[in-house]
DNA sequence: ATGATCACTGTAAACCTTTTCATCGAGCGA
DNA sequence: TCGCTCGATGAAAAGGTTTACAGTGATCAT
């Protein structure tokens, strides 16, 4: 931007306009509107700015653009081993449409959110929001102001990315089903958490149709220490599998069980959600429903860029894949 | 900025201006330069600012003043649970500071990163750099053409933060040395890494101090299949624990160990470093130096912000502390 | 030959803020 | 009372880009 150390002046359009030969509206043109220039006169434009390192000043550009080039984030907590793979496909393909990424963690805080929505929205052309908390009617507001793509939430009205829930719960189940599962435990996440609802809603229909017994437990922290607090009281049940509402619970779980001395799978089988990096660390292994991350933080980029320039509201729905790791085993 | 849906449009400078029949100028002084401005002006105008929801443009702001209120961070790989707690602390701090922060992740490419912080740099004031690879000519070459702060990284006439790694070996060795543990193996990680290094160096020198035989192990990718990739061959030595680079390749380490039935601490103790989330996660948890994470993050803010309008280059080391868990115990 | 159309390019205004410089009146010492 | 200084404020320029509008010369149909 200025000058740091050394005594050299960011280059500006004039002087490449001077260089040029031409005025600055045609260097302007130029570059961002090839088309309507003289291909000759176009390409020693172009030249030119290359051989001088010309880049556009974004500030002044945004002044009278009214656009920033940037796009914000927002992800309840990065520390969330689901959310970094989302931030990186977010990041790339933002920087593949030029545009900068300003990244904001609430810290699981839904009533932190809203105003750093707000406060991000100065400086940002749109947002691409993670909140699976926060209460409908005012995300709903969120976007009426903002440019905004939600991902991992649907609400009418509101350009979204989710993914195939259902067809994943369907898989999940199938699996157990086939392993002579019939009583299997559902470890509930957040109870205002959409995606946690989505997940009941799945799994009480798959496992209607299929038939098998469903152990609904209380609704926990989806972190770590959320399935250690539960694991006991799993155990106290009479089931042979358990799905936990995410990777996170099932390790606690997994954690908790190791240390009773229950044998994974043999005793018990352990099934989760999202498929995080940790997922095939631990031993045993964990099987789960891998959720499209990098996929879902590009497709919220695609969605956003679409909203922006073409006032397209679209929705995409990602597929589920069942991973098939250590955990689960015949039922007992 | 611009008006989304709704038709209202961004009130401007001018219009508080009207409203408190006053001129543009002092208005601005008002907001920024309060002290130059007789106090009932001042007053007057910072109401009529507050009652009409006035929020300087700042890109107009940036035009002028050169200056953009961003920050960029760089960090090699946000899939590494080491990061995601330095960019929470960068975050914060730069929030409070009135700064808003863009991330980029190099994807481990020691070759993109000088690309994407020239890039980065045209739209940030300054830059917190985590780059245990990059070449020192050139981080030194970067640090001149932008403002930058290096995180766990140190070179001189660069500011930086670092951690007291001699210390928190010191305790990592006396600990074993307590458990009676003669023969210890280090896995190193990645031979260009500052990190790396700079472990290795305290190793040796804390190793000679205690008089513990040190077998120094290839070097490894710093993840957890590098830890995988390594564990045979560190069973196929005499030694009774193993200090390994980081914590993902200590877990590695862990899971391959399961894997080939060796019995943690029982048979081999295994000491990580970095404490990442994911270390009290497993089973046997797993024993390691924590590095102060969130608090570099925020010391990389502080001193770029210091950096920035005082031109102090300054450098701090934070303390470590010695993790003590499952995965370390008595000698064989 | 004339007017219209077209492709291309230049001029100047506009975006919003900060900052320099000038102005004005009040207070003060002489 | 005069001349100065000082505090408070306003007028206007500056910052770099984009864009609406105007202008140019050439081509084409009449």
């Amino acid at each position: 931007m200025t000058d740091h150390k050394l005594g050299h002046v960011a280059v500006t359009i004039k002087e490449v306009a001077r260089v040029a030969g031409v005025s600055t509206a045609t260097v302007t043109r130029a570059l961002s509107n090839p088309e309507v220039v003289r291909p000759t006169t176009r390409e020693r434009v172009r030249e030119v700015a290359a051989s001088l390192g010309y880049h556009p000043n974004r500030a002044a550009r945004g002044l009278i653009t009214g656009r920033t080039g940037n796009l914000g984030l927002l992800v309840p907590d990065l520390a969330n081993p689901f959310f970094p793979s989302i931030v990186k496909g977010v990041q790339g393909r933002a920087h593949e449409a030029d545009h900068a990424v300003f990244l904001a963690d609430t810290d699981e805080d839904p009533a932190a959110e809203a105003g750093l929505v707000r406060k991000l929205a100065k400086q940002v052309d749109g947002i691409v929001l993670c909140s699976p908390r926060m209460a409908e009617p005012e995300l709903r507001t969120l976007a009426a102001e903002v440019p905004t793509v939600l991902v991992y939430r649907r609400i009418a009205g509101v350009p979204s990315v989710t993914a195939e829930f259902l067809d994943g719960m369907r898989q999940a189940i199938s699996h157990l089903v086939a392993l002579g599962h019939q009583r299997i435990a559902y470890v509930a996440g957040p109870r205002r958490s959409w995606a946690n609802r989505e997940r009941v809603r799945s799994l009480r229909a798959v496992a209607r149709k299929s038939g098998v017994e469903l152990c609904e437990m209380g609704n926990v922290a989806p972190q770590f220490h959320g399935g250690v607090s539960i694991a006991d009281r799993v155990l106290a049940t009479e089931v042979t599998a358990v799905i936990a509402y995410n990777d996170l619970v099932a390790l606690g779980l997994l954690h908790r069980f190791a240390a009773r001395g229950v044998a994974v799978p043999d005793d018990l089988s352990v099934l989760g959600f999202d498929d995080i990096p940790l997922a095939e660390m631990v031993h045993p292994a964990l099987t789960t429903v891998a959720l499209p991350k990098e996929e879902a933080g590009q497709a919220g980029v695609d969605l956003l860029l679409r909203l922006l320039d073409s006032h397209q509201e679209v929705r995409r729905e990602l597929p589920t894949h069942l991973m098939v790791r250590g955990s689960t085993g015949p039922a007992r």
